[in-house]
DNA sequence: CATGAATGAGTATTCATTCAT
DNA sequence: TATGAATGAATACTCATTCAT
């Protein structure tokens, strides 16, 4: 009933998410939190009317950029494609998209260092994977009724290895430009379905 | 004409060496110089006396850390083994090494990030990265020549996926370790094979 | 805006008036920020917040000193008096002033050679010595109006001198504390008027 | 009888000048033992052989100094000459030396300094003030017997005005470079020796 | 005698956090 | 509620000095 709750909580994604490009741009420990304040456009001493202390506006960071790209994800999602297009068409924006917040990409990298080493709030991102794997895991469920894939594949694995791929090319992709996230991701794809899709038989020796 | 006779480069692969662990578990901006001090049993002055300072301090670990993971990759390899079979045993291989440098791996991640953000020296990795690819790719070409891999397979590519999941695969494992590595590198394997090797016909949509 | 009430000039110019002391007292490279800081009963980091760093502190500083010299000259310039007496004045009441800020005096000279050394800021320095010899020049030139000097005095020079001997007394007595400053300055201006008053004739060989 | 001590003492005079050249140019603090050493073509724990410490090396540094200056007025000191032009010349000359060791000079202000404030070895200084001022002090006298200056005049207090004007002159000559040394030094001779020449009457109010 | 590798005390500077207003 | 002045803990780095060779 409070307006101000709602102003509140505006005011708190606002600054986590100023905060996170910075991170994202400079790395936690070169930011500062008077640098996030006055890029907020307020007071140093207001971040902490918002946040306990610098750690909890990583958190906050984190948060919103997770909410950012899971939104991105389930509005890319188009059910009333055939499973295996939904997931190409998914992977394909989630590429375009990284072309423009792959710095806040690198923030993700390290907010994931910063969490095994024991900083962090673990939960969310354990919860944000698992959820990852999770949908790209149903696409291919759907596939399998769909006979759009073999039947027999380890359908839990293969979302796994494909969110493996994906966050590795990206990973990739930052140390050498070369070759682009789409080019690579095009090859990937033809590869990922032609590894999944149902054949004869296999030949390994 | 030095009266004191010390290995002057084995002393600076020493302390690279205990840097490396110190940065992997704690981050750079955690360790201090003091610290690294310590654990090499040294005065701090004395790592001044090996390092300008801390930046070239975390060069000499990546460097370090490359070498022996390079080494690890180069004894590994069995070329009396058939080409994929080699490239089989190399990601196992693999797989088990990084049970036992799970800490460096971080370091490893940092020091991407770091480059990313403009300091380090970006030509390691780089280098470390493409001699990785070409390495894969070296042996999917020979898979090609003796039949085990299509013909018709874009090699390039197909290696730069290949690496871009193991990296992703670790990635993922830091953060959940469900499932564990050598599972998850079976699944991969299983279904990378199927993606490469000859097969009748694609019966994709 | 601000809703602490604070002088920060008023501040500003005491941190410096108290780092002034501690500089003279024991040399630039002898005083700590931190000593300067206990000195003025605030924090370290305090200091910082009004001087960028050391250097522009001792920049502060000096300019403090200047600006009671200055003050102290200019309070003490009688114009009722006839030239020559006012200069006398001054010259007695800056020896008597000396007896009081000798340390302050050794923070002069040090600044100075951190300027011949390329530290600090050489414009204020040059400024007051220019400032203090036109002073001494305008004496010089009233008591040439009023007749009390020799109208072929050279008074660029003579006044240039006048403020050579001055500092390097104050020199010389820092060393040597005999004679005390006050003969010295008697004996000195005897002789300087015998220089430049009047005269039938010199009998120079 | 030992050659070696020859050798010895030859060897720490050169030590100390390097030394001076340096603490003159950059300053005691500015200056390290090693930059030192590596000035003089030696090793760092050399210096050690010859001084007991940084400061050991200020002190000799100051002594070979003095030394080089007493040298070089004790030699341009010209006995034949009437004694006001044997000060002359003596003035000129020095005027000219210090065009060349005006760095040194810095060195000499400094180690006043210092021992203003406790450190180094005070007797070297005084001594060698006195010696100044008594050498010019030997010359006035012989000049008042030569009846080249007024009878009356305070012959110490004339030559430490003159010793204090010499030194205060190129204090400001380091400070501001204009006038330059010698035209200081023509105006304040003529000026000195109206002031102590024989004259009909003074006419001061 | 000469050396320079090793050392750690000492210091400038930064920045998260507090709190009076 | 918002602010920014004040603070001191923390840390990279320097350099005089020692001493094994």
């Amino acid at each position: 009933m409070s307006p101000k709750i709602v102003d509140k909580n505006a005011r708190r994604l606002e600054i986590a998410a100023v905060a996170g490009v910075l991170f994202g741009k400079y790395g936690f420990d070169k930011v500062t939190v008077d640098s996030v304040a006055k890029a907020a456009g307020i007071g140093k001493g207001t971040v902490y009317e918002y946040f306990q202390n610098k750690e909890a506006l990583i958190d906050g960071a984190f948060e919103t950029l997770m909410t950012h790209m899971m939104t991105h994800m389930t509005d890319t999602l188009d059910l009333t494609l055939r499973p295996l297009d939904a997931l190409r068409k998914l992977t394909f924006s989630m590429v375009d998209a990284l072309n423009h917040v792959g710095e806040q990409y690198g923030f993700f990298l390290e907010y994931i260092l910063m969490l095994n080493r024991g900083g962090g709030n673990a939960g969310i991102l354990t919860g944000m994977l698992t959820e990852y794997r999770q949908m790209v895991g149903g696409l291919l469920e759907a596939a399998v009724d769909a006979g759009q894939v073999r039947a027999n594949l380890d359908i839990a694995n293969a979302a796994a290895s494909y969110a493996a791929w994906f966050d590795g090319a990206i990973f990739h992709w930052m140390t050498i430009q070369s070759p682009d996230l789409k080019t690579l991701a095009t090859a990937f794809w033809d590869f990922f379905v032609s590894g999944i899709t149902p054949r004869e038989e296999a030949q390994i020796a």
